[in-house]
DNA sequence: TGCACGATCTCG
DNA sequence: GAGATCGTGCAT
């Protein structure tokens, strides 16, 4: 089955200690096990994109899970998104952490992320996709509420969906 | 056609 | 504490 169809939460707390691996244009392969997530969580949540709807820039998140989104914050930092969820559930969860790097447009910048990878398929792509880690330990993390949704209303800015990996 | 703003970071 | 920097959505 998918595991990317899964809904955000899950999909979120379970990429904690999975490993990112990039292709470069060069051929040589950086792995980076992720730290941090948060999960945006359908139209009802103000605090996600698709909240204002299916647009140019939200539309990749209404497909099935597996897919990349990436969009521009600031003028400067592309952050990285996995598309979760079944299709037409707009859902996805925000890589916020790999390795010591924490903080989304960090992350970008570390993966050296730009338009072209929105809509990058997680399940073909040669460049970039997630394995599982080769070591087992068992994964712990702990919740918080998500960063920089304040506009998003009581129901929603408060829900404790970012996750951190403890070590 | 224009404008305000954002799931941010770095520097001073 | 402010500046960098630009695509997007919504107002004009």
């Amino acid at each position: 089955m998918n595991f990317y169809a899964l809904d955000a939460v899950t999909v979120a707390q379970q990429l904690l200690g999975k490993e990112i691996v990039r292709r470069w244009d060069n051929g040589s392969v950086s792995r980076y096990v992720i730290s941090e997530t948060e999960a945006y969580f359908g139209e009802d949540d103000k605090a996600c994109h698709a909240s204002k709807g299916k647009t140019l820039r939200t539309e990749i998140m209404y497909s099935e899970g597996g897919y990349v989104y990436v969009y521009l914050i600031y003028g400067m930092y592309w952050m990285l998104n996995v598309v979760t969820g079944e299709k037409n559930h707009p859902e996805a969860v925000l890589i916020r952490g790999i390795n010591d790097i924490v903080g989304s447009g960090k992350v970008g910048r570390e993966l050296k992320l730009d338009k072209s990878f929105y809509g990058e398929s997680l399940i073909s792509s040669s460049r970039i996709w997630i394995e599982n880690s080769l070591d087992s330990h068992p994964i712990k993390y702990v919740s918080a509420p998500r960063v920089g949704v304040d506009y998003a209303g009581e129901k929603w800015r408060n829900k404790p969906w970012r996750f951190i990996l403890q070590r």
